[in-house]
DNA sequence: GAATTTTATGACAACACGTCAACAATTGAC
DNA sequence: GTCAATTGTTGACGTGTTGTCATAAAATTC
């Protein structure tokens, strides 16, 4: 029995040696660099003991977009827990998307190499699950506040939507203009000067046209978002650090 | 002379060629199954022929997505010529978009594939900017009704933002609800039925959240969403057929 | 019709994923 | 302490990929 556990946190040690290894070379060379014979050259196992444990390359890379996406997790589990009206809760959801965005790049280029074609159908159930679990509890949080919004009075009507579909499009606008961001080379050439700014504005605006309450100008939103920043910044760093110390 | 734009008619002939057999492949098995020495076989030339028009898998890509970028934007001046009001007129826009999420979804494919890390690098710069080119047209398109719309008053305040800016906001959201909808298998098991009618409805409320004129409630959003792809529908078909001609 | 330039080819080198027979280490019974 | 049995590790190998390049074929020029 405790030979079983000792085993097991032998194995979990090793997986979590693969992964902080497969992370900076996926980071740096993309799917297509990530080479299995690599990652056993650079850990001191062979390869076939890495396929012990992941049954390809394509599991390899959700369970680093499952560390990832627990990061964006906690983030928002932070912005979350802040005590405040439904509004500013939501602003503050905001401002961990804006830090996920500036200082979670990596992170986020692992993310979005599990939204494509291939990766999921090589993959067994198991990380899939996992990988939806953590999308769904993101969602849980960010549709609880627009659920305490409503019942708060200070969100009247969502146009026929449910509190998800209201999510999805903050979710939508957010994600967005991250990929764009990333993968648009040439922003400022076509106008983009501050696409963080300009999300910051939309959303403000987005929150404005539903009616959220209190309704705000771009100026007074900007303050609150300082505020808010000036609180919750030392807390998301005090989260990132912590998993970059857990993952490497 | 008349021999060399002879030759250089057949050499285009054969780029379409190798495009035209690797675009369903590539829609069918993603990037990585995309294979050269597939596209040799299915075309009649060898591969080394192929290389001589691209100088690699990546290039073909991007000139894939160039086809469908150039669709997009077909159908962004569709909308974009229309006798209305600004806001109509950027509504028309938003069909546009509704349009190419339901019916392009191939093309749409394509576009995502050119988002990675790893394309950029390995092409060389022209087709990197028909891409850019192409991005900029559409960028242009939009920004052109935004700039109307302030001339006309009915657009009064940007917040700060330039017109592109302000188009970036609903390029993001659509961009990511298209993502979304697209990677997460199961938007409906966490709340998310229709995914396109929530974008609706949020970029109804953006626009009003902008006080674009006239603001609308959602209801007569939709009818009036209703009443343009009563026109707007035969000639997204129209372009869209007519590029399926060009291509195949 | 021969010489030269241009073009097409597919065998080849380099490298990747994933497997598996062979080999090493650990365990546990006596 | 010994040795069989089980469990764990390995890296060469099969298959498949990209991209190259010497060679062969075709076209063009003279």
């Amino acid at each position: 029995m405790v030979a079983l556990t000792r085993k097991q946190k032998e194995m979990e040690r090793r997986a979590a040696e693969i992964l902080r290894v497969a992370r900076p070379i996926l980071i740096a060379e993309g799917f297509q660099g990530l080479s299995m014979d690599e990652v056993a050259l650079q850990m001191e196992y062979s390869k076939g003991t890495i396929y012990k444990h992941f049954h390809n390359k394509e599991e390899i890379v959700l369970a680093l977009a499952v560390q990832s996406m627990e990061l964006r997790r906690r983030l928002f589990e932070q912005s979350a827990s802040i005590v405040a009206g439904s509004r500013l809760r939501m602003m503050a959801l905001g401002a961990a998307c804006e830090f996920f965005t500036q200082h979670c790049t990596d992170d986020f280029l692992v993310e979005q190499c599990i939204r494509h074609q291939g990766i999921w159908e090589k993959s067994s159930e198991q990380p899939q699950n996992l990988i939806r679990q953590c999308e769904g509890q993101c969602m849980g949080i960010v549709a609880g506040i627009v659920r305490e919004a409503i019942s708060q009075g200070e969100l009247a009507d969502l146009a026929g939507l449910s509190p998800e579909e209201l999510v999805f499009g903050f979710w939508a606008i957010n994600y967005g203009s991250q990929i764009l961001t990333h993968s648009s080379p040439s922003l400022p050439a076509i106008g983009i000067n501050s696409p963080l700014n300009a999300i910051r504005v939309h959303c403000c605006k987005l929150l404005n046209g539903f009616a959220w309450q209190p309704t705000m100008m771009i100026e007074e939103y900007n303050q609150e978002m300082t505020k808010l920043n000036e609180t919750l910044l030392p807390k998301f760093w005090s989260v990132k650090n912590q998993q970059s110390q857990y993952i490497n």
